[in-house]
DNA sequence: CACCATGTTCCTTG
DNA sequence: CCAAGGAACATGGT
């Protein structure tokens, strides 16, 4: 469920289901998603507390709790790398056969279910530190992207996926913020003039907001995978029929008409993965 | 069997 | 020392 926007989404979602919840107990399923905490010192670390409230930094997932009878608060990392899920399950209900951790309440459970394990929860937050700025923070400006992008010479589209840089683009919304700018993939990152910059800035925040907008006024299926794509990127939304790639402009369309020339989308690779684009209206 | 997939990190190569 | 490229992680879909 990975990108800013579906993380903005989920922790909108969930936070009001969280707060005030006592973690009762503690299953770990998969080890490795805690890295590089251990078992015992999250079992330690959570069992007892209370959920404080949620926040969301990049695609990270900050919880914040506090031990039962104590002020001092604490916080827990959480990622959904590219396949995970969290969500709330009654107490008795049956785990899905990837479910990585499960923290129990008295009368629900919250489940991370992640197929590929990329994902994590963790005690150690340390990754946070190195993300750059916030896109839709008001104080990240278009003239913060164009420094950002300035120092060394790499494509625009491996730049955007640069956490330290911007945080929370992924490959998705970095050919759809793109496509919006009409400006190349392959474009060199560090020369983009003043407008352009600001072309991008803008295009980036747009896409980024209106897919919140969007995953926030669906109906979106919240519980464990079926076993199909159920991310909102592509519309699924619960009752939904079929799978229109309507909310994209670019990304996966390769060979499809532009909607804005008709020109066939190209999927090229770089940084060893997927970039589409419209080879006419995205010139360097 | 082949190739592809929303992410991050680590290693090698130049 | 730095940047670019690739592989690894692990599972599933087409």
């Amino acid at each position: 469920m990975p990108e800013l926007p579906e993380v903005e989404v989920l922790v909108r979602h969930l936070e009001p289901l969280l707060r005030g919840q006592v973690i009762r107990g503690v299953d770990v399923r998969r080890p490795r998603v805690l890295r590089p905490s251990s078992e015992t010192e999250l079992r330690r670390a959570l069992v007892g507390s209370v959920f404080v409230n949620l926040n969301r930094r990049g695609k990270y997932l900050l919880f914040t709790l506090r031990r039962a009878g104590s002020r001092k608060t604490f916080p827990l990392l959480g990622h959904l790398g590219m396949t995970g899920r969290m969500y709330l399950l009654p107490a008795n209900a049956a785990l899905p056969k990837h479910a990585a951790v499960v923290l129990r309440f008295a009368r629900s459970q919250l489940v991370f279910e992640d197929t590929r394990y990329f994902g994590r929860l963790t005690l150690d937050t340390s990754a946070v530190s190195a993300l750059g700025p916030e896109p839709l923070d008001e104080r990240f400006t278009a003239h913060d992207l164009r420094n950002a992008l300035r120092r060394p010479g790499q494509s625009l589209k491996v730049k955007l996926l640069d956490q330290s840089l911007v945080a929370g683009l992924g490959n998705i919304y970095a050919s759809e913020a793109l496509f919006r700018a009409r400006l190349s993939p392959r474009r060199r990152a560090d020369q983009l003039s003043p407008k352009q910059a600001q072309r991008l800035w803008r295009s980036l925040r747009q896409v980024l907001r209106e897919a919140i907008a969007w995953g926030s006024t669906v109906r979106l299926h919240w519980g464990p995978a079926d076993g199909r794509n159920n991310l909102f990127y592509y519309g699924a939304a619960e009752g939904e029929s079929g799978y229109a790639h309507e909310r994209l402009r670019v990304y996966d369309r390769a060979g499809q008409p532009c909607l804005r020339c008709r020109t066939a989308i190209r999927r090229i690779v770089q940084g060893a993965r997927s970039t589409y684009y419209c080879p006419r209206c995205q010139r360097c």
